[in-house]
RNA sequence: GCGACCGUAGCUCAAUGGUAGAGCUCCAGAUUGUGGUUCUGGCUGUUGCGGGUUCGAGCCCCGUCGGUCGCCCCA
């Protein structure tokens, strides 16, 4: 039994996660992203630093057996920071890189929500100007076209903070009461209208049209124009509700969310311009979106869309009697030096169970070794019982694939 | 950390408080000309765990540990 929120992978639940892996990469590289990695465990002020102590409750956290306090990752960026402050003089700006690390949170599992997942981060950095934004968010999208969910599953919902920022400096907001300001916005969908009234005060009408209306951001005309040129405008809405919890973000912001409203955000992101600077690191502009595979994979489960594909064998080779392993092991051979995926059966079985432990595999091709491989000849046929064909060992690949026999039938006496 | 509901074979599920079962899977054998059938047989349970009530608990009560879904939190 695996730990509280953590997940075994058998087989076909392996195939799915590396299906999902494989999309990811495949788009990230498409848009010249590159890959990187860090280590699983970090020293637990690497966390500290950015969130405060009170993360400390959210973290997976002990003491090494050098004393040292370390936490399993809960999160990509601080590692990154590090990264890039250490060595952004090696590579060209803007740097975008892309990880799929398992991250980790030490908090009750809820649906879609385990204590362990892998997500995909996307991080462009050294670029301060909207272009750079609106790449990032069109690889959002691209990433979930691809895995074919279209603007009718999804929508990109886009805010931005400056807005906000701006918003509460006209009226006045104290300064130590904007971040609670922030967070009244953020949860306003799921409260009722009166409580959060009540927490924003006079300024509440103003808002809640905001809320409905919508209001006017430059920022986001630009982000929305840059789609409208790629294609991708019907993907995205603006929705000033979304602010992110963070504290750390400057400017556009954006949440992904399924249109069925069923599953939790699938993504979210935006640009933290200040952040690896306040970690002490470079100062350089950054932005950013994690995707889990969770929530992700709930959504394909639902829609039936399992892009996993289980490779199946190539060839099985069938010992008709024991005199004959010895043979059969060099024609194995033979076929896995050629690449193929060949599988055999490991211990003595009747040919019976041989040839269905063949249709188990779904095995192309079925090598028959029997009496005549003493001459160096194997019975070759094809798994649908399309033809059968006696051919030399030495010569086999001349005989594939299969289709190109002339008449398969007329050879099935062949021997 | 809080709340609600749920824990029976590997899986899906049965079993008035009265001897724990079925289907599927898996393994073995038979048969099918050298395949997808069909038979036959077999395996696995301290009914999550620990207490309590009772002549007797899978069933009722308490606790605990898991699971699911919410709350809190959200990187």
């Amino acid at each position: 039994m695996a730990l509280p929120g953590f997940r075994d992978f058998y087989p076909d639940d392996c195939a799915f996660r590396n299906a999902i892996f494989a999309k990811w990469r495949d788009v990230a590289q498409r848009y010249g992203f590159v890959e990187y990695d860090g280590p699983p465990l970090e020293p637990l002020d690497l966390f500290t630093k950015k969130s405060g102590e009170e993360i400390v409750t959210q973290l997976y956290y002990f003491k090494d057996k050098g004393d040292r306090d370390v936490a399993l990752r809960p999160e990509m960026t601080p590692t990154l920071a590090r990264l890039v402050t250490a060595r952004h003089k090696d590579y060209k700006k803007p740097l975008k890189w892309f990880s799929i690390p398992q991250v980790f949170r030490y908090e009750r599992q809820q649906k879609g929500r385990l204590r362990e997942h892998y997500q995909l981060n996307c991080d462009i950095i050294g670029e301060a100007g909207l272009e750079a934004d609106i790449e990032l968010i069109a690889l959002v999208i691209d990433v979930l076209r691809t895995f074919g969910l279209t603007e009718k599953d999804f929508v990109v919902r886009l805010s931005d903070r400056v807005f906000w920022s701006d918003f509460m400096e006209r009226h006045g907001v104290p300064e130590e009461q904007r971040y609670a300001f922030i967070q009244a916005i953020d949860k306003s969908e799921r409260e009722p209208r009166e409580k959060t009234a009540e927490k924003l005060g006079p300024l509440a009408d103003e808002v809640f049209s905001i809320l409905d209306q919508g209001g006017a951001s430059e920022r986001l005309d630009t982000v929305e124009t840059g789609l409208r040129h790629r294609g991708l405008h019907d993907y995205v809405k603006r929705d000033f509700t979304v602010v992110r919890g963070l504290a750390y973000y400057t400017g556009v912001v954006f949440e992904v969310f399924d249109r069925t409203g069923e599953f939790r955000a699938i993504a979210g992101g935006g640009r933290y311009d200040t952040l690896l600077k306040n970690l002490g690191g470079v100062d350089l502009p950054a932005l950013g979106f994690g995707m889990g595979d969770v929530v992700l994979g709930e959504i394909l489960k639902k829609q039936s869309k399992d892009h996993s594909e289980i490779r199946t064998a190539d060839f099985y080779v069938a010992i008709a009697d024991e005199l004959y392993r010895p043979q059969a092991m060099a024609l194995v051979q033979k076929l896995r030096d050629h690449d193929d995926w060949t599988d055999y059966p490991i211990k003595p079985m009747k040919l019976g169970k041989q040839l269905e432990a063949a249709t188990e595999r779904q095995a192309s091709y079925i090598c028959i070794v029997g009496p005549e491989s003493l001459e160096g000849k194997v019975q070759l046929r094809m798994a649908s019982y399309k033809g059968i064909k006696v051919v030399p060992i030495d010569r086999i690949f001349d005989y594939l694939p299969i289709e190109n026999w002339t008449s398969p039938e007329a050879d099935a006496s062949t021997s």
